[in-house]
DNA sequence: CCTACCATGTAAGACGTTACATGATTGG
DNA sequence: CCAATCATGTAACGTCTTACATGGTAGG
């Protein structure tokens, strides 16, 4: 259901095509909550038919469209009614912990390749997620911009803030997994595991 | 596709029925991967379809029956392949991340509450992941005990150090949510929210 | 006899992934 | 004219959740 909200996000700060969006999740809320393309021009036609936003047909060329969508009052208070409310968290189901558990079965290279891959994938997350950091505190990111534009110039320091506490959660995240990983190789170091 | 991995890893300590794998999947992977009833009755017969495992229908009583399941060679093999492949990794998906970056748009009751129910949720994990680890240490889970019996004692302190380090992922993750949100409830007073 | 527990599922729908599929326009 | 980019999807499949559904047995 995230993906609803994700999208009103964004096309709260001005109105968007799916294209566009899909860019634009890519390169921002992306980095919090994925979606393939696939799974976005579904959607907004659902949250059409749902009356949370409202495709423009336009004309481009000379046969080519595009819809572009804009939110709804009802879509605004839809959004601003998820806000508001409690966040469900789903039950945990994390793999790594499932496959850490049980690591005596591995072969012993394999222990030791799953911890450094941890440790691989968590750092590439936080290399991005730093950045992102940056671009977000420094106010570069085109939709930061954009929505920067359309406030009060004495609300930007709170909407930044914000911004920064999302990506901040990703970043302790990465930081958390890549300090366990290491102190699991430390631990294949002491129960004698080949390096 | 770790339920079934799960599932196995169950299943090789010894034989059981399908209730029971339910009832220790709660209390013990279910803390690493939660899977609900509906799920388990049919990821076993699809496994058993695969041969992974192979159910033997028991008589209880004079009219029921329960199917006891135990690992095939195939399966033990197939666990095994799953143990030694690198791990993949989904996108992350988070939806706190996502709601804290768009913060402002929630009324400031609403903000502080988000924070204090993500503090309140995952301290609640901790508790539960701590006491958990607890157990396992002294080694006193039904199924750490049942497993270490099938097991010669020289391998015990390796498989208990496993277990924790599998749950002090989550133990860790925990704590830097909790560490994360009162640092935004710290943000919310400098921001001058109403408390 | 009754209650708690043992035992096993189905059905509907939401959510997500991967792969496939097509065509127009703009700028060089 | 060709490549990059704009633009929009469908299909198939797998996973997960929620709710519903049923009956037997063991022990007091």
């Amino acid at each position: 259901m995230s993906l609803r909200y994700a999208l009103l996000a964004l096309l709260r700060v001005g109105p968007k095509s799916g294209y566009e969006l899909q860019k634009q999740f890519d390169a921002s809320v992306g980095h919090l909550w994925h979606a393939p393309d696939s799974q976005i021009y579904p959607e907004l036609r659902k949250m059409e038919a749902a009356g949370l936003i409202e495709g423009e047909e336009q004309v481009r060329g000379t046969r080519a469209t595009r819809r572009l969508y804009h939110v709804t009052p009802a879509g605004d208070e839809d959004y601003l009614a998820w806000m508001n409310a409690p966040l469900t968290y789903a039950r945990v189901r994390e793999p790594a912990s499932l496959k850490a558990a049980y690591l005596e079965a591995a072969e012993p290279k394999a222990a030791r390749e799953f911890l450094r891959g941890h440790i691989a994938h968590w750092q590439g997350e936080l290399d991005q997620w730093e950045a992102e950091l940056e671009r977000v505190s420094a106010r570069a990111t085109p939709m930061l911009k954009e929505r920067l534009a359309t406030i009060p110039p004495e609300d930007h320091d709170r909407v930044v803030a914000f911004k920064r506490l999302g990506y901040e959660n990703l970043v302790d995240r990465a930081r958390t997994e890549i300090a366990w990983a290491e102190r699991g190789l430390t631990l294949l170091d002491e129960l004698g595991y080949p390096g």
